[in-house]
DNA sequence: AGTCGCTTGTGAAGACACGCACAAAGTTGC
DNA sequence: GCAACTTTGTGCGTGTCTTCACAAGCGACT
């Protein structure tokens, strides 16, 4: 949302191809089914398959790609393995991204173990924490340092991303000290809205409001259900037909 | 639009489905902005010093709660303990909603120790897993029990929703089994596509989908700002027509 | 060759969300 | 009681996202 203030050089701004934000959050998910799909041994893919593996719109999944490039043959569909450079190319993950984690209490603790994001190219290769007894331990064979080395740690392993999972009271601070190493981009945890200089990007992402929003849909539903007649509901499409069976 | 404040309890069609799906996440950010406040000992908030506090327009902030009706006073602001009580209504937290969280791997068991579920109304009361090695042990108090048991463990704690923290290949066969039970709302953090039937309601949290879109923001930014990057990938045609251009 | 069926890519329209700007409604001070 | 000030609630213009519908392009088949 924040366009950089006084970013001053830019130049000749060459076609600044900008995919709009909603569809950069799915061609990540594109981006994952083909590589199953490949695993799977498939060559190639229609947008209708794909749209259906991924439960999305096939004329929108149409258009996110068209944003990347026009990669598909007409009468046959993707070829999984060209689209999935592509992909990865558009999202930038042809090079290596590392990641720091800072706070590993709980959530921390399962994030650093988490094979999802290691394994996806985002190896998280430092972890930091301010309790003693964390502290000088091993996760996953990363030695947790006490935060107070974020500057060093981070400009020494070229850490490019931060990862906040610390207790709401000790984001900030966290944050500071990551923005103060270089970090530019964080994804955070703790549930509080972090104050960052505009050229950082910060996403948040909130487990409690995620339930709170189901709860308001249950609550919702409940509502109509027990006041009316059950109506033909019109909610978010998803056109699941045929969804029975097929079960593990 | 002068809707009777006072009418509220009729149950005569209570036109609260035309909250717009992105104020409601951000009604949940207010509402834990305003325990914040309220344990400080607050009493009143303009929106103004809301929307600071939660970084959002205070424009946007006021048209979100006129959704759920009109309950601040012109001049003052809004009273926190009072529309506190009137968010908790509105997200359908007035009543507690037993959450099941099946995968009791990394993720998982950190989510079970989370404190921000059960600390806002949602209490994890039931566990679930295949492995034998956590079948039988308790976290934070709760017995791990195996997913078999899904269907009789969930009526009998009248669990409403569900959260699927179990590796990719095995949360459709936890989605079926809660839905099977009855569990209408379902929380994912699988990298899977549930397949659930109309009257479910899926939230997918995609963790690595999460840093890949940081990814791409750090890559763009890279872009940008080396504005002579070679690019040796302009081999496509790019019969980007009329794109509008540089409208400055 | 020629035709037919299938799939992509995209213009256009509709739906949705955002934020400005201002009237309405309240409070404070005299 | 009245005027000045503060803050809410919202109508409306603007921009973004979604979806439809269809022409263009590709391969297969006759």
């Amino acid at each position: 949302m924040p366009v950089p203030a006084e970013a001053g050089s830019e130049g000749t701004t060459v076609k600044q191809r900008s995919i709009p934000e909603a569809s950069v959050a799915r061609l990540a998910v594109y981006l994952r089914m083909l590589g199953e799909l490949a695993e799977q041994g498939a060559e190639t893919v229609s947008s209708d398959e794909l749209a259906a593996a991924t439960g999305v719109n096939p004329a929108k999944l149409r258009k996110d790609l068209s944003y990347i490039g026009s990669y598909g043959i007409r009468g046959v569909g993707y070829e999984i393995s060209s689209l999935l450079h592509q992909l990865e190319r558009a999202l930038g993950l042809n090079h290596r991204q590392a990641v720091a984690l800072v706070g590993v209490g709980n959530l921390g603790h399962a994030l650093a173990g988490y094979g999802g994001f290691g394994g996806r190219g985002f190896p998280v290769t430092a972890l930091f924490d301010v309790d003693p007894d964390l502290v000088g331990i091993h996760i996953n064979g990363i030695l947790v340092d006490h935060i107070r080395a974020i500057p060093e740690v981070c400009a020494e392993r070229a850490i490019t991303i931060g990862v906040i999972a610390t207790p709401a009271q000790a984001a900030q601070g966290a944050c500071d000290l990551l923005v103060e190493s270089g970090v530019r981009c964080i994804l955070n945890f703790a549930p509080v809205v972090l104050q960052v200089p505009g050229e950082v990007e910060v996403r948040k992402v909130d487990l409690a409001v995620e339930l709170q929003i189901l709860a308001f849909h249950v609550a919702r539903r409940h509502l109509t259900a027990t006041a009316d007649v059950v109506t033909e509901q019109m909610v978010n499409g998803h056109a699941v037909n045929g969804s029975g069976g097929a079960h593990s």
